[in-house]
DNA sequence: TAGCCTGACCGGTATGGACCAGGTCGATCT
DNA sequence: AGATCGACCTGGTCCATACCGGTCAGGCTA
């Protein structure tokens, strides 16, 4: 009966996938709190089982893209909210309205040292990539960071000149982060940090250190040194 | 069929949660890989289903309980990893292997000023329970937090004793924080801080302001001043 | 004995029917 | 005019059945 099978017996598309990609398209373009078709329009129209269409519709509702309300329907939900928690120092300063701009300090293969080759999960005196950057927003000085990139995952990252923003970066190679650990800390600057960003030597400064992981490769490890006047780190943290 | 219908005909439990939380409970003590009941031993054991019975395994795989291998069977997923991240400092020092402390230095019902009661959701002058305390790990002093809760949520909170833990004590309410709101930045100790924390003024201080979340209702807005060589904050964040 | 094959078993997909509880809204009754 | 009632919608639950493709162990063949 199902004539799809004679033309592509493989991979067939499934139907409930049908159904959840036309819903997708569909409420994409909707405001939040606009109906979806009804399970029953659903089941006429695309001539399949009422769980079938279930099924497309709670993947959509788990995905937070979709609401169900007893009685009355099914309807476009809020926002996705803050999606996508995992930012780098570009996209932050871009989300905060503010314009991200970098300096290289320093971009070069190193032996990576003991700390770092731990960090990364490779052995000391494996070749990293070591990049050093000033970064601005509006162009005041924010804060130093200095990154130590996998050289096997990413090679000859940096040889044609150095990209704007290291995650979009590593996005196109496939390797946006989805895993971070993070530690924060407040600490004196020391001389060298506070020449760079033009403040005294003792003053306080925030310390934030990120092991990066995508797909469960190390991919980033970075120190960055704030200046306490000018960042605040801001977080949505939610229980499932 | 159901005789539960007769003593108890509204509310009667569900099959499908019957079955989820008795598979629940079967594999809670569980190792991970463990193999959980087949669906067809399920629809056997239960009498219901086989889509009742994949409705209920379909809840618990999305919990992150179990994982299915198609062909092979359901299993138990690995531990639920970081599982809780909203955590509170009496947890969060008991996770490093510290003993937590804390002395309460002021605990009282004040008059909500612009700023707490913007970050409640409340009206400038309503009643809020203002709860200052020093707060220690292995007896070395570690930071000063002023919280600040919601007296309408928290009837007579701090009337018969302060709690240990007050995520704890929340809890016991039904309170717990599901979502907070966390801005950390780095400043310098002010006369005030220097003297309880003991340090000097103008020493580089971690501050943290938070605003909980419990079910849509503001419960807490804090603002903690640590003493940045007695705390680091760690944080494991992940897409999706 | 080494290798293949079969069949039991697993989850994944899909059908189509049934009844329930809760919300909507118009028509009817007071 | 206002309250009420009931069709009619919605999603929520649950049933019995069927076939697919992958896994794996045990038996058969070469």
């Amino acid at each position: 009966m199902d004539q799809v099978d004679l033309v592509v017996p493989r991979q067939r598309a499934l139907k409930h996938v049908q159904v959840r990609e036309h819903v997708r398209s569909l409420i994409e373009a909707q405001p939040p709190g606009a109906a979806a078709p009804s399970e029953r329009e659903l089941v006429a129209r695309f001539g399949v089982a009422r769980m079938t269409v279930r099924q497309a519709l709670d993947a959509l509702v788990a995905e937070g893209l979709l609401e169900r309300i007893p009685g009355r329907g099914t309807f476009v939900a809020q926002p996705p909210k803050a999606a996508g928690r995992l930012t780098s120092f570009t996209e932050e300063i871009r989300r905060r309205g503010m314009l991200p701009e970098s300096q290289t300090l320093l971009a070069r293969v190193e032996q990576a040292g003991p700390g770092v080759a731990r960090a990364l999960d490779i052995s000391p005196g494996d070749p990293v990539l070591h990049w050093r950057r000033l970064r601005r927003a509006d162009q005041a000085i924010v804060c130093v960071e200095d990154a130590y990139l996998n050289e096997v995952l990413l090679p000859g990252f940096l040889q044609h000149g150095t990209p704007t923003s290291l995650y979009e970066a590593l996005a196109a190679r496939g390797l946006r982060p989805t895993e971070v650990e993070d530690s924060i800390s407040a600490d004196r600057a020391s001389a060298e940090e506070a020449t760079v960003l033009e403040i005294a030597e003792g003053d306080p400064v925030l310390r934030h250190a990120r092991r990066a992981v995508s797909d469960g490769r190390i991919v980033e490890v970075s120190r960055t040194c704030y200046r306490h006047d000018r960042f605040t780190v801001y977080l949505q943290l939610a229980d499932h």
